[in-house]
RNA sequence: GCGCCCGUAGCUCAGCAGGAUAGAGCACCAGAUUCCUAAUCUGGGGGCCAUGGGUUCGAAUCCCGUCGGGCGCACCA
């Protein structure tokens, strides 16, 4: 049952949260100085920043301003600023504007201000921290896209969160965004599927097939893909040759995979709009038109692959083959598109899908584990050629690389290997600790940097597990309105002057939402949304604690219903932005717990 | 050997496109539970931001070297 006491999404109307306006605030002042001839006209603003200082008793916003144009402009910082303070005065929200250190602007705003921001959260409901900055420009994200040769495990998980939080960070920041899975059912890795999936066909016609030989994928999950098979078809292909049934065993096997992997991914919330096929690529000659147009263009020519980089393996036997220049664009040596058996490399086949996704989009985010590091700089070259094509400027292509993660069992590692059949999924550790603590903790570190999951730890420690702490604050607000409710208080913004510091830090602190989810947004780190709402939270706690030794302070003050109103509408705009975080990380924002 | 990522408190990690006295959680110590459920809070100790240079008004943050850890390194994906 969803809260009542909130969420109006619709109702925005076209004002913008206070960080954003003042960033307009510091740009016009700095306008009129111009004007004045206080300033030179057509200074870089770009490294001018507005943003609330590390400690608060340095004020609510502080500018550089001055300190980064006074070079440029020829004058010194603390004159600079003497100037832009007298303008910044002017702006009747700034209630003192004082120049500090080496020629800061500390800004102090009035508590009418905050309060205004605080209705302001109120009448924006789910959309405050929505942002246009994307301009609807089309994001196509690339994620997950695993092999479809088991079902997920604890290795893709990882990357499987982050990016479709960033996907979705993406959305809510103005891009129209496109959730892309390449699935790879062309290559090698899926005739050992097949052959694997043969044996078990095999075996459920009542062969003895022993154990699965080596080199062939063991798992019991490719069990009722070979019973289907031998309920459909019979023994009409247990003694044919390979040949016979390689490609249908192979389509139903892939498919099999794939409906594992959706639904995998569907445990942890994860959804993606298009699944596009490696084999359909090839077979639409796509493949082929990237090559003859690299051709075309001399950016793939027939010549002999070098041996890697600092490094040549013992058996090393010089080939000839298609080989793209990838120097060209930085990379360190040029790369092969086709074996010498004629079939598409990864990288041949990998290249025309990235120029296939570039036509339907503005700009490209790729999220790759850590081992695929090596092959980044192939790729981007290959971009870089492929949509640069009439000499324009190529499309935006990023790589996010998301680093390994260590499995712990109780400190110990978790040893993975699909050959042996022994790897942990992604479907046993949802379904042991949640999906919400799964998506939380995966979010609780920058992606570029290694992490631990020690899933012992996260299943017993419930109590030191950050998503909890978030969504108990959350049941909190929403427990207290609730009981507000009961004895007929209702939050109402009709006086919100009873709010006093106390409570206007909570504000101060919520009102940076907005900013935090754009800089999350072109980071591409939403790890950022989950740190800000640990912050958010905490403050919260401390806030609802000084009610334990200072009952007025409280959130219901029986005797008192205008405070006791005012109370309740900052905690419902609290959990507002709270929940507004927590949807944006896919993470249940519990009314109880 | 080459490339990429990382090195911040005892442990796990933040540090907001360089900004003012480097933060949080855990652990440790000392407190708060007739409470709007303490799944919470308050206070305390604990750092040469691996290391050596450089860039500038200013560096944990940017650049170079060194050391340490991870990942990858022919027609595997």
């Amino acid at each position: 049952m969803p809260c009542t006491w909130a969420n109006r999404a619709g109702m925005t109307d076209a004002r913008i949260n206070l960080h954003a306006d003042f960033a307009r605030v510091i740009d016009a002042a700095l306008d009129a100085l111009e004007a004045a001839g206080t300033l030179p006209a057509g200074l870089s603003r770009g490294a001018v920043t507005c943003e609330p200082p590390r400690d608060p008793a340095h004020g609510d916003l502080a500018t550089n301003a001055a300190m980064v144009l006074a070079k440029p402009a020829g004058t010194n910082p603390r004159a600079l600023a003497g100037a832009l303070v007298a303008e910044l005065e002017k702006e009747p929200r700034v209630t003192s504007a004082e120049i500090a250190g080496p020629g800061f602007i500390n800004l102090r705003l009035s508590d009418d201000a905050w309060r205004g921001e605080l209705a302001l959260i109120a009448q924006s409901g789910a959309d405050y921290g929505r942002s246009q900055m994307g301009g609807g420009k089309v994001v196509n994200v690339e994620y997950v896209s695993a092999n479809p040769t088991g079902p997920m495990h604890m290795g893709h998980c990882r990357g499987a969160v982050v990016g479709d939080a960033l996907a979705d960070l993406l959305a809510y920041t103005g891009h129209k965004v496109i959730k892309e899975y390449y699935v790879n059912d062309a290559g090698a890795q899926v005739d050992v599927l097949a052959r694997s999936v043969h044996i078990r066909y095999r075996e459920a016609l009542g062969e003895d097939v022993g154990e699965i030989p080596e080199g062939l994928y063991p798992g019991d999950y490719l069990v009722p893909v070979g019973k289907a098979l031998a309920a459909e078809f019979g023994d009409a292909y247990v003694k044919a040759p390979e040949a016979d049934w390689l490609i249908l065993f192979r389509t139903r096997a892939v498919a099999a995979m794939m409906d594992m992997i959706r639904a995998d991914l569907a445990t942890l919330g994860i959804h993606h709009d298009l699944f596009s096929s490696e084999a359909e690529l090839q077979a639409s000659g796509k493949v082929d038109a990237a090559e003859a147009w690299l051709r075309a263009h001399d950016l793939v020519y027939d010549g002999l692959l070098e041996a890697p980089k600092g490094k040549t393996p013992e058996d090393w036997e010089p080939v000839e083959l298609p080989l793209f220049r990838s120097t060209r664009f930085g990379d360190d040596q040029d790369r092969p598109i086709r074996k010498s058996n004629g079939a598409w490399t990864y990288f041949g086949a990998d290249l025309a899908y990235h120029f296939q996704k570039a036509q339907s989009a503005d700009a490209l985010v790729d999220i790759w584990g850590a081992d695929h590091a090596g092959t980044v700089k192939r790729i981007k070259a290959a971009v870089a050629a492929l949509t640069s094509a009439d000499g324009g400027t190529p499309k935006p292509f990023e790589v996010k690389l998301v680093q390994m993660v260590q499995l712990l069992r109780d400190g110990q590692p978790v040893k993975m290997s699909k050959r042996a059949g022994t790897f942990v999924t992604l479907a046993d550790v949802v379904n042991e600790v949640g999906k919400d603590v799964v998506r939380f903790t995966m979010l609780t570190r920058k992606p570029d940097a290694q992490m631990d999951f020690d899933f012992a730890k996260v299943v017993e420690a419930s109590k030191d597990n950050p998503v909890f702490y978030v969504q108990y604050a959350h049941a909190r607000i929403c427990r207290n309105i609730r009981k507000g409710a009961e004895e007929s208080f209702a939050p109402s913004d009709a006086n919100l002057a009873l709010l006093g510091d106390e409570e206007l830090a909570l504000v101060k602190l919520a009102a940076q939402f907005p900013r935090t989810v754009e800089a999350a947004a072109v980071a591409r780190e939403p790890h950022r949304i989950a740190f800000f709402l640990h912050d958010l939270a905490s403050a919260f706690h401390s806030y609802y604690n000084l009610g334990n030794d200072r009952p007025e302070k409280r959130f219901i003050v029986a005797h008192d219903s205008a405070l006791t109103a005012a109370r309740l509408f900052l905690a419902a705009q609290i959990g507002q932005v709270i929940r507004n975080g927590l949807a944006l990380l896919g993470v249940e924002a519990a009314e109880e717990l």
